[in-house]
DNA sequence: TTCTTGCGCTACTAAATAAGTAGCGATATA
DNA sequence: TATATCGCTACTTATTTAGTAGCGCAAGAA
């Protein structure tokens, strides 16, 4: 699956996950993910774009519908990383 | 998230894909990922090991039961990537 | 016993990717 | 005009991944 090396490249997942609830500037994803560098950011935002994943909008970085459609099916992801944290834990 | 960390490292998520359907070798794993290097794979195993996601038994490298829930969260992955790339193809 | 074969894995170097920092040009606001 | 913030580029350093060779071990064949 091609969507192994788009979502296994570092940040990738993360920006998307971001973008979930609102649209976001350049340094605002910048801020959510930890400060990371703008290089990198700038790289990942054309390679998302490219697949169409995110468009640039005059709110910021935006999902696209794909993103969007995306985003629900790694929606129980989130349940699943707290209780894998739990069983962590123990 | 921290399993962003984990999923976003590269091969991390393609090796656990390759475990649902059956246990496989050191070399089964590294010949299925496209003959990924033993240094990499064998901190990729160390690293799912102590996630808890995978073990090492008798027939090989396996998924534990949290491997596995991990597997079927990520399972509608599938389709959206089908449909993904007929989406970019147009 | 010796020889071969295949295994998990280590050790090393080279290449690619990410982090980190400084700052430019454009736009908006005071 | 001065200040501030923005997206983004350019660069160096650090970290991660690729690539290759081969060791020690176990099992099977001769």
């Amino acid at each position: 699956m091609a969507a192994f090396d788009l979502l296994g490249t570092k940040w990738n997942m993360r920006i998307l996950w971001e973008l979930r609830s609102k649209p976001l500037s350049f340094r605002g994803i910048q801020n959510q993910c930890n400060g990371m560098s703008p290089s990198v950011l700038n790289s990942r935002i054309k390679q998302l774009s490219e697949a169409r994943l995110i468009y640039t909008s005059e709110e910021g970085y935006q999902l696209t519908e794909l993103g969007y459609s995306l985003m629900q099916t790694l929606d129980p992801l989130r349940d699943w990383a707290t209780s894998w944290e739990d069983a962590l834990q123990q």
